[in-house]
DNA sequence: TTGACAGAGTACCGAACGGTACGGTACACG
DNA sequence: CGTGTACCGTACCGTTCGGTACTCTGTCAA
């Protein structure tokens, strides 16, 4: 059975390499010109292949939207740390800041900015497909890896909380705050603009952290 | 030559009663059905108005959309509190709290979530006119709001922190989270469900700032 | 060699949309 | 009453886009 006789499943994450350069096409087109940008015509010519064939993959442009989200979600695929329980303090401390900065670098990239714009933009009153499959895909990765790097510190006696949900919605809200939305939007962050105020922020955030959660009283 | 024929209207307000009226019929299509349904003829039926009359008043279909952020941001002029100094610490922790649910309702009602979305889909790499109109016109007025807050908090001896903005962005992403940007993709955010769960979760936001934030230690 | 097949390139179709033009109507004003 | 004006409703135009169909070329296996 050839791979291309499976096209529209969303679980199937198994792309050929001709998909997938094809898909890459179609995602440096969403970065540069955005959701208008994302024509089956110009994908087809981009990727020198022909719109049958984008038919014959993905069924129809909703399914290139969402190939594209899956793709993208797989390729950005984080090193998923087993949360090995015991460090020193100081490493957890380094771990978690690396958290924040691969946080932060992951949602002001290009290409996640341009995918969260285009769910974003496709959402109405009823769920969007896309923004499920956002979530699904890509929010519960890095979601999963901060919950078990959250309970590694417990364990290594450096946090303290009850619920681990509500402490990484903490940790996540003073790291983004509402950067996200303001890149989204097309502001020029200036947290983000230098690796000193980007630094000095993730400090800060992980400091109020401490504050908040840290197992030693100030 | 100036098109208004609303000589004594309050200086605010730039349109003229019809032109609000066909804004609002476009607003709910844009609530109901997206940017996708915010089509000339749409707007032209729902509001019983010409199309010759939107490009009249309007300009072009990009005007319109600027005119429905004006137009509601103008609406949702939050009544801005001067900065009264002194009131007891219980006074400004309702106040603050008060500001805390205010903003959560904002930013999930379902004008709001549509006009971001809006502005959201149409930015891309170069900046967005629709985000900057809608950072200049809506997201200042609460920023604000809550900055003259804060110094009221300040001057009271309720709060102490160096840098007001720092402190703002800090409980910003203590309430709001990540719970916009969710909103945003069609997820439905438990948070937000009843009564109970928000309010408990204000608790829990105010509790962590006024930790952070907070004259007296803990 | 030949047949099957995947896929590129192109032409085409119908629908929808932005924008314009025009006729008809109500109303204000002199 | 005549004239101008604002505006509605509709028809119309050019363009674009999603989706389909058809032709041609290269590849591979029997």
């Amino acid at each position: 059975m050839n791979i291309n006789t499976r096209p529209h499943n969303p679980a199937d994450s198994a792309y050929s390499d001709r998909q997938m350069s094809v898909l890459e096409a179609a995602l440096e087109l969403l970065v540069n010109g955005g959701e208008k940008a994302i024509t089956t015509a110009g994908i087809a010519r981009a990727a020198n292949c022909s719109k049958e064939s984008l038919y014959k993959w993905f069924g129809d442009r909703d399914g290139i939207l969402a190939a594209m989200i899956t793709y993208q979600a797989s390729k950005v695929r984080v090193s998923a740390r087993l949360g090995g329980p015991a460090q020193s303090p100081q490493a957890f401390c380094a771990e978690l800041e690396k958290f924040g900065i691969d946080l932060l670098t992951v949602l002001a990239g290009p290409t996640s900015l341009a995918l969260n714009r285009l769910a974003i933009g496709q959402a109405s009153l009823d769920g969007s497909a896309l923004g499920k499959l956002l979530i699904e895909r890509g929010r519960k990765a890095v979601r999963e890896r901060a919950l078990v790097l959250l309970q590694s510190g417990q364990l290594a006696g450096v946090l303290r909380f009850d619920d681990r949900a509500e402490a990484f919605d903490t940790l996540y809200g003073l790291i983004v705050g509402d950067m996200h939305v303001r890149l989204m939007l097309g502001e020029k962050v200036p947290t983000l603009a230098n690796e000193a105020a980007q630094s000095a922020h993730m400090r800060q955030a992980i400091n109020n952290f401490y504050l908040l959660y840290g197992r030693e009283q100030i």
